[in-house]
This record gives C-alpha cells, sequence and structure tokens, in this order.
DNA sequence: GCAATTATTGACCGAGCGGTCCACCAAGCC
DNA sequence: GGCTTGGTGGACCGCTCGGTCAATAATTGC
C-alpha cells in the first residue's frame, strides 16, 4: 500500500467552504485556500483537482449539511406552524447577528456565479427546489393541523416563504442592524404565519 | 485650449455598467472594460480614475438612475396601493423575464463586495435606505387613500415590502421560471395588499 | 529491507491581471 | 504657424494568479 492522508477531508472541506463563504469565488486565491486547509498546491489539486471542483465540492457538502437541519428541524418540531416560522426566521436567529451579516453560501454563490457557472447554477436549482419540496411538506401539514387555510397551495405557498427569507438574507447583507432585521423578519412572518 | 474629449461619458458609464452588472466586479477585467467602451486604458484611467473608481461611479449612476424612476413611478400612480404593487412586482415586469434573470446591479454588487468593501457597504446602505424612506411615504399615502390598515408603521411596512422584492430579485438568479415567479409575486404582493 | 505506491512539498511556469508611462495627436491661443 | 494643453492609444511593467511537475517522504506487501 501506499502513504495515508495525513489530513481529513471533511475538516478540510469545511475550511475551504468557509473561506468561500467569507470572501466569494473570485476573491478566494489558491493561496488562501492553502492557508486555511493547512495544505500544499499538490495535496488540494490531488485530492479534490482543480479550484473550481474543490467550490463545487465545498458548496454541496454546505447544501447538504443546511438541507438535513432544515428537514430535521421541520419534521421534529411539534406543531408545523411553529417550525414554518421558525424557517422564515432563520436568518436572524443568531444572537449577534454574525450569521446574518455573513449570509448564506449558497445564495452568496448564487449571485456571484450563477448566470456564468452552469454548475453552480444547477446546484442553486437543485438546493431551492429540494427546499421548496421541504417547506411545502411542512405546509401540508400545517393545513392538516388547522393552522393554515387548506385552500391555500402548499408549493405556492412554500416558494413565498422562500423569497421572503431569502429578502431577508439579503437585507442582512446591506448592513441593516440586527434589531431592524428581527422586527422585518418578525413582520414577514406574521403575514403569512397567523397566530403563531 | 486642449483637445477636447471624444467620448461621452454617460454612454461610456452605461456601458460599463452593463458590464458590470453580466459578469460581476471580479469577474471584469480592463480588457473587457476597454472593450464595452471603446475606450483606451489612458483614456479611462484619466477620465475615471483605476477601476475600484470606476465600478463605483457605474453604481452610483445606477442607484441614481434606478432611484428616480422609482420615485417618479411611486409618487405619479394616481392609487398608492397600485404603485405598492408595483413596485413588488417588478422584478417580473419584464415580459421574457430577461430583467429577472440579471438580477439587480446593487444587489448583484452587494452579494459580491459588501462584506469586504466598505465603499459598496456605503451605497448599499444608502441606496436601500432611500428606497425605504420613498415606500413608506407611498405606504403613508395608501393609508390615507384608506387602502391600508391606519395603525401599520410605514417604516417597518416598506422594510417588509423591500424584502420581498429582493427576495424575488433573488429567486430569479436561481434559475426559477419566469411563471413559477410571476406567481410567487403576486401571492408575496396580496399577502401584504388586500385587495389591489 | 526492499520494492511499489501514493501523499507531500515547493520550485517553477505561462498567462492574464491592474496599473503606469510616454510618444503622438487634436484643438485653442497668441 | 508655432506653442501649450490635455486626450488618446498602446507598449510596457511587476505581480499574482491557477496550475504543473519532479524530488522526497511515508506506508504496506513481500
Amino acid at each position: 500500500m501506499a502513504r495515508p492522508r495525513q489530513f481529513d477531508e471533511e475538516q478540510v472541506l469545511r475550511a475551504v467552504r468557509d473561506q468561500f463563504w467569507d470572501a466569494g469565488y473570485a476573491a478566494t486565491s489558491l493561496e488562501d485556500l492553502m492557508r486555511v486547509s493547512g495544505l500544499g498546491k499538490g495535496s488540494l489539486y490531488g485530492a479534490f483537482g482543480d479550484k473550481h471542483q474543490l467550490f463545487l465540492r465545498a458548496l454541496r457538502s454546505y447544501t447538504d449539511t443546511s438541507g438535513g437541519y432544515l428537514r430535521e428541524m421541520l419534521t421534529s418540531t411539534p406543531r408545523a406552524l411553529d417550525a414554518l416560522r421558525a424557517f422564515v426566521m432563520a436568518p436572524v436567529s443568531d444572537p449577534g447577528g454574525a450569521a446574518a451579516r455573513r449570509g448564506c453560501l449558497m445564495a452568496n454563490s448564487t449571485c456571484e456565479l450563477a448566470t456564468t457557472d452552469p454548475d453552480v447554477l444547477a446546484e442553486a436549482r437543485r438546493t431551492y427546489e429540494a427546499t421548496t419540496a421541504l417547506v411545502a411538506e411542512c405546509v401540508v401539514r400545517a393545513q392538516g393541523e388547522g393552522d393554515l387555510p387548506a385552500d391555500a397551495d402548499p408549493i405556492e405557498t412554500a416558494r413565498a416563504l422562500l423569497a421572503a427569507q431569502q429578502g431577508l438574507v439579503f437585507m442582512g447583507r446591506t448592513g441593516l442592524g440586527i434589531d431592524q432585521l428581527t422586527a422585518t423578519a418578525g413582520t414577514l412572518a406574521d403575514r403569512f404565519l397567523p397566530d403563531a
């Protein structure tokens, strides 16, 4: 056999993901990636391929992880309406508002690359369709629990909730204070989720 | 006197703005800017300074222009509620959905640069505060016309409308079809603007 | 312990970047 | 018609980029 790897793939992907998250794709250089991962160029290329492939791996890892958290949260919250409210308020759930300022890696990547990078666009479509489906499922549950009107289209409602949430994420990136952001999140949630 | 300029500053700014709009800041090279403007490096630097300054000029020109259109639309529409609905639906007002896919230059720039570029962050804050104020003014008018509840906070309502609109802009960039996007825009508008 | 295999490291590469500089040119002034 | 002034175009610069490669190190099978 041969020499084993001296690094943990998951750990490296997390470090790389954070770097892309904070600086974006174009503004992140290979030197940055070497610094945050502690690896040399050869190791990075040997293990993940070039910068673009590495980015896609990190992005996929991010969407898989947050998709898992979302599914868990939506299904494990006893009352579906509470889960939906938590979904909308998620961008401001971080106490200091740091998460709000950082935004969402998938959203940032979509803005930066979706028009020019087909792989990123595909990942964006995949992610937002999956998210819409998860939320729609939760909407159906809320309807079954009598908390949402039964005649509303679940998919359409889910899309509107997702748009509202992503709008919040975006407002966070404009430097809007966490207090105003939280208030706006509440206003949005109240409009869609009566009596939560 | 000396040799006069052989180009129209506004025209160059428009061409440059479109380039940044389509490709983003980092992905636009000076060669791109020379190509779309038809100018040499010397002329660009002489007239606008370096790439960053030129970008800020183009961005400011964009925000001023669209801010002007918005003010015009909000104040000249007879019924304020219709104006607010038009505001929310603006991202899908383009027939083919091309505008929806392109997004908003200010929003794209915010996502790409706000965390690392103080000038862009400042411009983002300025723009969104100004927009909020304009929309809030329109909300007050709608309240006066009896179309919106008088007890709603205009600023807070304006922020929620803006968040909804920006969420729509973002969904457009994920490749969501113009039909679904239009439907979602309608759903959002209906929630905030009853009976429009 | 030697061979085979794979990870690691850092020197190295060509290309493209943003930015500078200078020779040239057009227009007004005397 | 020179002279001055400022616009123009392109050659040029140093740098950093993403990416390659060969020498070396670490591990297992025999």
